[in-house]
DNA sequence: GAGTGGTCTAGACCACATT
DNA sequence: ATGTGGTCTAGACCACTCT
């Protein structure tokens, strides 16, 4: 590979200060929004917008892989790239360390187990978690204090299973009205909007985990 | 480029099914996270760890740039690689895009002026702001679709005043009930539980705006 | 077997920063 | 001039799915 790798295209980049990726992506993101790549269906492969666009698979890869990450795309191996869900909601936000958040909250922590059994997976669990219902779990409900004033509540349903390495999550944040529970766990004395913010965890691609963690917002408040 | 590039590292890749991006990621947040490469410090270039790991430059590079993205990496053209700023306080989430969530909404979005007008500062955010009340402000309704339903209330008080360089923002989420005023502009026909963000901006000492954006959670959820 | 996405290589050119 | 990160190429092999 001694000979030189630049083409007409290089002078296309330095015309347009955007990267081909981006321009890839700005592409893909036009195609959805104008309805012409329907939600669900599938777009051309990467090889064919190799051929297509006549660039790099890296460059045509990594913008589809960058849009997939950002929750436009959905990709399977060996079958090909899809629009993904109808984008009810969404707007990604980068909750980089959640996980500081729920742990490290040392300073005046108190944990109470609620309760914590093994117990057949119930039908919404295992339809938002693609897993059979009535299967095995445990599940655990612990209820996080603060000065001995109930701040937050966790409610996590674990896969019995040998934990191996890398492990991915995924969180998701939004705003619900108190239950009964919370009501009892939390001791509301009326009804109160609660942050909720639910972790599903995995292992490569078997799930291992997943808690909700409950926050009534008169007792609780994120800085940023 | 005739010749397989199948080297002895191809067996690695099929003994342990980590790609080795992914290794090169633990690797590097073995390293910080062990202390022996401390918060602020640089770290190997892209070019030296090509020649230690002797792995490809782009492979070196996806680990690298994924771990900037996360926020555990910073990276500085002509310069270097260095580990991130220290972890964020407890409780404290890192919502380091805000910013982008708010401008981003790129796909389906839409943008009503509800009202736009200069009125006098209301004593409740007067008090908040450690400011004069009835001070003039500008005080701005915008209400932000998808796909032409409303997801995204914005109520902005600016202080009218030129804007110097230098902004910082400090960001509070928390969960309220709807109120009679969300019900009528983002047409909700129940009460709802929502996510509020607000947001105050700065310049030096001086205060320049404070916006809330107010989210039903029947029609908004982030992912993290 | 054909097609797909997932990864990887060994180069290359560029913009940028420092010396 | 040297070194850095940012991007890009033109291939390659692999695991996977579907027919």
């Amino acid at each position: 590979m001694k000979t030189s790798h630049t083409n007409s295209r290089s002078q296309i980049i330095h015309e347009t200060p955007k990267p081909l990726y981006e321009q890839v992506k700005t592409s893909v993101l036009d195609n959805i929004q104008s309805g012409n790549w329907p939600n669900h269906s599938q777009i051309p492969s990467e090889h064919m917008m190799v051929r297509e666009l006549k660039m790099s698979r890296m460059t045509i890869h990594r913008a589809l892989r960058e849009l997939t990450k950002d929750g436009h795309l959905e990709r399977i191996q060996g079958v090909g790239i899809f629009v993904a869900k109808p984008k009810p909601k969404t707007t990604n936000l980068n909750l980089a360390d959640i996980k500081d958040m729920i742990q490290k909250r040392g300073d005046l922590h108190n944990c109470d187990v609620k309760f914590l059994q093994s117990e057949p997976l119930d039908a919404d669990v295992a339809k938002t978690l693609n897993l059979k219902e009535g299967a095995p779990v445990i599940r655990s409900y612990f209820m996080h204090s603060q000065n001995s004033l109930p701040g937050m509540l966790q409610d996590r349903h674990t896969i019995p299973d040998l934990v191996p390495g890398m492990l991915t999550h995924k969180h998701q944040l939004t705003a619900i009205p108190s239950t009964a529970e919370h009501h009892h766990f939390l001791m509301l004395e009326q009804p109160r909007p609660c942050v909720q913010i639910i972790r599903k965890s995995w292992s490569g691609k078997r799930f291992l985990s997943q808690a909700k963690y409950t926050f009534p917002a008169n007792r609780f408040c994120f800085y940023c």
